[in-house]
DNA sequence: AGTGAAATTTTTACGTA
DNA sequence: TACGTAAAAATTTCACT
């Protein structure tokens, strides 16, 4: 269930569409990319069921949920044996701050993002949830000033968005301006 | 516009839901925090009027759109000035390769988060894309095994998902693994 | 695969407690 | 603020090209 899947222009675009706004009907939808509601539809569900699209989320403003310091900690893992390894991964994933998780091929294994309440959170979090663990060897906290969420991934080649339309929102080029 | 938002325990409850499946309906999330359907629209609305939820997105299988292979790049900008930065940031955010940039504290400037077609591709964006450019005065490619994606930062002390329902697809936790 | 129209479900608006 | 009902709009199904 790895591979490519086989996607034409019209797919791309409806893509590019929905990962813009998600919220957007099936009737605009097909109407900003030139087909009836019906195929739309089918496009849609085809996108689903081969596992292009994964899901539907909501993006949250980590600022407006008390959360305005973000911050990159990277870990070594000292014995870095699956035994240790599972349980830390599912320990930071259990962390109400943990935004994303990176398992890297570098000196550093993990690599965390999270959003924390400020500068005393962050103290807390790094000290309790990862300098504590025995399995911890090196923390390393970096702070985030600014930081942009990527676009619709789409490959090179693929149509720009049709000219006069902006579907909602005030998004600049697709691309999400998250702070 | 930046302050925390003041939230009660069914608008946490709600934003959790919906962070796991958006594409639940109004009905169904009406049922799942017990208030009646059109309460419910009125409790989402109010998230989405005080910028809470800034939108709705789809989430996008990167090795289906032909991405397998992710990575981290470090860079260090040299005249760390407004007139260079803007623009770099600029033609980051419009690779197609680029899913997140960070701005950060360090003695690395920024972090960009890819998704590339393979070692062939990566290379190639290291060389063309980052290195080349005359502002970039170090670049540093860690390649990412694996990645999870954060849950719902919801703050601590919210109340835990309802016993029985499991409202779609078979997630775990409310934590999203995209690898 | 794509389409148009009917049938179903959902969203939305509004009056009331 | 929360609720229930009614109107509007959406999605979904289906027979046909």
């Amino acid at each position: 269930m790895a591979p490519a899947a086989e996607l034409d222009s019209v797919d791309l675009e409806i893509l590019r569409l929905l990962q813009n706004d998600a919220r957007i009907t099936n009737k605009e939808l097909a109407a900003a990319v030139r087909i009836a509601p019906s195929t739309c539809l089918d496009r849609v569900a085809r996108l689903r069921s081969i596992g292009v699209v994964l899901g539907q989320t909501i993006r949250v403003d980590p600022e407006r949920l008390g959360r305005p310091l973000d911050a990159l900690i990277s870990l070594r893992i000292q014995p870095h044996r699956r035994e240790l390894v599972d349980p830390f991964v599912t320990h930071v994933l259990g962390l109400p701050e943990t935004r994303a998780l990176y398992n890297l091929a570098g000196p550093d294994d993990y690599l965390v993002h999270v959003s924390t309440a400020g500068a005393g959170d962050l103290q807390r979090l790094v000290l309790d949830a990862f300098a504590s663990r025995d399995e911890v060897s090196r923390v390393h906290t970096t702070l985030i000033f600014q930081q942009w969420a990527g676009g619709p991934l789409l490959p090179p080649g693929a149509a720009p968005p049709t000219s006069g339309g902006r579907t909602s929102g005030s998004r600049s080029g697709g691309r999400v301006d998250t702070e």
